[in-house]
Formats: structure tokens, C-alpha cells, sequence
DNA sequence: ATAATAAATGTAAGCGGTTACATTTTGACG
DNA sequence: CGTCAAAATGTAACCGCTTACATTTATTAT
């Protein structure tokens, strides 16, 4: 197979010049209605396509950007993560824009820079390391944070409304009666978590309902430690009535120990999620639980990035996006 | 903030030609070692790294490939396609190839083209029309099938060892006592399907156990869909003792099912899931599941691409992943 | 009709590497 | 030393597209 048709023979074949066949391709008004359509029929028959490498050389732009997703341990099986990545990739497939995809122990790993990948702009999500959002920031690559934010730093982070998600579980609770209210956090990343324990430390306030030390309980985010610290909570005199959980996985670990220590939910125990991962519905009783459009973070993000790496001077440092709440049959 | 360097600068600074600084990091054996050094260090002064998009335009290759996710409204969200896509990106992200993701549909619907998207090989995740097939065969384009096969088509699949996986559930449901096994299979793509759902049948002949044409049903792979044809097979009379599931959604819709109707697990109802997702470990009583090794494939498909690129004449059609019975609470 | 202006097209020089081929340097050997 | 092959390096064309600038063609005003 012979390589690919360029410009050179659309040009020889539709007799018009090289200049005129490249600005049908990118700039089609500059050219007449006539000329046009010669250089399309031309290109029709050689099944010509414009090489996207040598356009980029010739402009010195590549439209490449990468997401990171920055979690110890985290892949795109991580289905938080996944979910932007899937907004990303959904809105950047209809443009002209590509992804690279990675985390951030393999970029370091593999030594890559935004040079060394032709990256005009990176998308962090989750916790990035200070390092690494300097290093971009010295080499004049555009960053945007999501689901993360870090103070002071003017950057533009895409987040969820964490503290109206809270909000919206706690009034959906104490609309059913609940007074006693636990929260078992987890080790987010610190801004998520000091979100959301927040909103539940003001909300209990606001209400004026009783809040113990011990009716807040940390624990790792896996089912393991969650049942286990949920256990300690369900062991207190008088015991909470329901459980705001600071994810999905740290409720259904909630709901297991709720099992094993013979109690009913909703009837016995209330429990809430956060996140509404998909096995939401999979677990029995299904879990209520905090929605976030993942998919939208992903979106919002690319198109702060489209204005970052546009003409747009300043972007906007905060995009919220709202969250709701899936009341199921656990509370 | 000027332009990045490029070899010419290193050439200047160095005082060598632009060829030997090119062969000096393309091929570092070709040039004597004070050259080399020379090099080294002028690059290291101008904090040069050589520009890939230039490179690729010169050698004619650009080292990337994509994978497209092919199934009816999946996407990176769908665990099992993430699993592999993981495998594949980590491979990816230690070698110079890049990556492009998209779902089947993206891709036809943004009339992308391998040319347009300057991809050189490509993975398809499941069950792939065949046109997308030919159209990349057409235009010279190495195809990789991963959870996915087409007898005579001689392409490379990466497949998991499906009747393997059945056998070891089978083994294990036989040996804890049951003869009564039913199966609710689910409409997953072609191939696997027909694998899991042969090996059962094959299985249960092979072991003389009985096995009525009620015994096995046909459901849409969500819960909801699962619980109503669970329901059924929960109602014949005798009843089944053991269900195995074509995957773990499905058998969540059995767990939920059988709960309803106050069966206990693994008592009264052994249940065994396919595929091992994340959530096995999240529902009570944790799910019995065949695991496949996701991650594996994806690196595997890597490694088919990476010899159908290179010289490498024929690649094997087959490469079979292992699957391994995690036993839990359910079975 | 003619000049002035706008629109359309053409010419050719890059973009930053690679590499065939030419030239110079090196080193082994008679 | 001189010869000659091998190794190292240099020269310059090329990869396929864009675009500044030059040139031609069409349009409008006078």
C-alpha cells in the first residue's frame, strides 16, 4: 500500500495551489464556492485527509492535553475518577482536542513532561502533589483542578457542591426524625473531607441537635475499616440513628456491620452514602446517597482548559457543580 | 516565555552538526562518546528535549494507538472495560506509544478515521460491528480484539479463559453438595455469552446432573431485570440450590431476589457471580465470583499490537487470561 | 472605461526533526 | 609513514502542512 495522499496531490489533481487546498481544509470561507468544490471532488477520489501531525508541526500547536488522576493507588477503575474521565473524553472526542490519560505515580514514574508528551495543558484530578502542579505552572502549562482545590493557588478547580450535598442528606434525614446523627468520614482527599465534615458539623449546629465527639468516626475508605469503625459507632449509648457516610463504599461497610449487629435499615439504622457509585443500587436494601455528575466535572473541566488555552485572560477560579440526593430504601 | 529549544540550538551550542545531536539521542551508539557528551551537556544547558511531534513527522510513524470500548452504551464507567483499559494504559504509559481512547460509538459519531486520528493499530473492546472491522482491515490498520472473537477472521483476540472460569464454579458448587444448578445468563456480547453458557450446559452434562430447560434464563445485565428473572428460576419447583451467574450484576439481582423471598445465602441458595467486580466484596454476603484478570489483558493486547507493529510476521490468533474462583460468603 | 480596493489564489519559506549520501577522521597494518 | 577500510561527522533534502507576502482576478466607485 502506497502511503497516504497529501496536500501536494489534491493540489496537482484539482489544479489549484497547495496554499489554496490547505485553507479549503481549514478556513473554507477564504476560498470561492467554484474552487471549493474542485478541491473537495479532488480530494474525494485520492480518499485525501489532512495528516494532523504535520498540521500541528506547521502551527506549532498539538491540541493535546492529559488528565492525571492524582489518588494513591487510583486507576481509572477508580469509578469517581473514571466518571470525570469519561466527561473528558466524552467532550474532548467531538473536538479536535486528545487526551492523554495517566496517573500521577506513572507520569512520574516514566520521567514524562509536558514536552517530552507535546501536552499544552493538564487536567489534575484529585489530590496532585505540589511538586507536580509547580512544575507545570513553571513551564507555562495551563492546569485545572478537579475535585480539588488548594487555597491561595489561583487556579481553576472544578469541584461538586459538597457542602449542599450534606445538606441535602441532613435535611432529608431530620425531615424523617433523626436526631442522632453520626458521620463516618473517611480519609478523602483533604478537601473533600474537610467539605464535607464541615457542612455536617454546621448543619448539627444550625439544628441545635446533639453532637458527641465520638459521633464522628474516621476511618480508611475500604468496606474492611468502615464495618469495623462502624461497629464502635453502632456500639454507642444511646446508639445514632442514622449514618451520613463520607462515601459509598465507607456505607455499604456501615450497612454490613448494621447486619451483623442484627439491626434493620431503615427501620433500625438509617444509613446514607455519598458519591452514588453505581453498586448503589445492587446493595439490599439499596443505598440513598449523594449523586455527583461526574460526567459534568469532566466537561467543565475541558472547556476551563479550551479557555485557559484560548484567549480568555482569566478564568474563573471556582465551577461548582450540583449534586442530589437519590433517596433509596436505606433511610 | 521563547520557544522551546531545538536541535539546532544544541547543534550551536555544542558545536557539532544537527545530525550527530539527532543520532546522539535517537541512536546514541552510532556517536563517539565525547561527542555524545558534548551533546549531553549543551541539551542539558538549553534543557532541550527533543520534539516528538517533529519526529513523528520525519520518521513516518507515530506510535499511537487507540482503544475503542464497543458495547451498546458502555463506556470507561463500564468496570470490566476500565479494567482493561487500565491494563493498557499502564503499559502504554511506560513505552513511546500514546494512546487514544473512545467508545465505538464516539468514534463513528465524530466520523473519525485512523488516518484523521493518525492511529497506526487499534483494540477493540468487545463485540465490534463488523464493518468498524473491515474499515480498519481496509485501510491497513492492525485490529487487536480483546473479550471479544470472530471465527475466520484471523484476527488476534485476547480473551479470558470462559469455560475454564465456568469449570472452577461448577467444581466448587458440585463439591459443596449441589446437584440443582441453575443459570441466569445475561445478554452479554456474542461470544461470551456463548462460551459461559456452553461450558455450563456442557458441565452439567458431563456430570450427569439434571438439567430441565427451565434452568436456565435469559436476562438484560441490570438489577432490576436479574431480580424479576430470579424470581422465576427461584419459584421452580424443586428449587434450585445454586445459581450461577453469567456476571456479578446479575447475581446481585439474585442475591436481592432470594432475599425477598426469605431465602437465605448461602443456606438455602448458593450464588456464584462472574467477573469479580469491585462491589462482590461490598454486598452481604459477599459474592462468590470468577475473577478475571482485566489489567492482564489489557497488557497482553498491548503486547499483540506492539508485534503486529513491528516485524513480527503472524501473531497468535488466541491468547487466553486465566480466570481464578474467588470464593466468599455466598456459595 | 479606469482607478482604487477587495477578494482569491499562488509562491515559497518555514515548523524540528531524520537520514541518504558525501566528506573527514581514526586506526590498523604492511 | 602511506594506504585503506571503518567509524564519525557533516550537508542538505525531505516529511505534509501553514501562512506571510506577492500576484492575479473580481468588484465597486468615479
Amino acid at each position: 500500500m502506497s502511503s497516504a495522499p497529501s496536500i501536494y496531490d489534491v493540489s496537482r489533481l484539482s489544479g489549484v495551489s497547495t496554499a489554496t487546498v490547505s485553507r479549503t481544509f481549514s478556513c473554507p470561507s477564504r476560498v470561492k464556492e467554484a474552487t471549493r468544490r474542485k478541491v473537495y471532488e479532488a480530494a474525494e477520489a485520492l480518499n485525501y485527509s489532512p495528516n494532523a501531525i504535520a498540521r500541528s508541526m506547521a502551527i506549532q500547536r498539538t491540541d493535546k492535553i492529559a488528565y492525571l488522576i492524582c489518588k494513591q493507588g487510583a486507576t481509572i477503575l477508580d469509578e469517581f475518577y473514571a466518571g470525570i474521565c469519561d466527561g473528558i473524553l466524552h467532550t474532548v472526542n467531538r473536538t479536535d482536542y486528545q487526551l492523554l490519560v495517566s496517573t500521577e505515580e506513572d507520569w512520574k514514574l516514566s520521567g514524562a513532561t509536558a514536552q517530552s508528551k507535546s501536552i499544552e495543558g493538564v487536567i489534575l484530578g484529585g489530590k496532585a502533589e505540589m511538586s507536580l502542579i509547580s512544575e507545570f505552572r513553571a513551564q507555562g502549562i495551563p492546569v485545572v483542578l478537579v475535585n480539588y482545590f488548594v487555597p491561595g493557588l489561583e487556579l481553576p478547580s472544578v469541584v461538586a457542591d459538597e457542602a449542599g450535598g450534606v445538606r441535602q442528606a441532613m435535611e432529608h434525614l431530620i425531615s424523617r426524625g433523626h436526631k442522632r446523627i453520626a458521620m463516618l468520614a473517611g480519609r478523602l482527599n483533604p478537601y473533600v473531607l474537610s467539605e464535607r465534615y464541615n457542612a455536617f458539623v454546621a448543619i448539627m449546629k444550625e439544628r441545635e441537635l446533639p453532637l458527641k465527639p465520638n459521633d464522628v468516626k474516621m476511618c480508611d475508605p475500604d468496606v474492611k475499616s468502615a464495618e469495623a469503625a462502624a461497629r464502635e459507632l453502632l456500639s454507642l449509648a444511646p446508639r445514632p440513628t442514622a449514618v451520613l457516610c463520607a462515601n459509598d463504599v465507607i456505607a455499604a461497610g456501615v450497612c454490613k456491620a448494621a447486619h451483623r449487629l442484627g439491626l434493620r435499615l431503615p427501620e433500625d439504622l438509617a444509613v446514607v452514602g455519598y458519591d452514588d457509585a453505581s453498586f448503589c443500587t445492587m446493595l439490599d436494601p439499596e443505598l440513598t446517597s449523594v449523586h455527583i455528575d461526574c460526567r459534568r466535572m469532566g466537561e467543565l473541566c475541558v472547556e476551563r482548559m479550551t479557555e485557559l488555552l484560548g484567549e480568555k485572560p482569566d478564568v474563573s477560579e471556582f465551577t461548582v457543580v450540583p449534586t442530589e440526593l437519590i433517596v433509596r430504601r436505606s433511610s
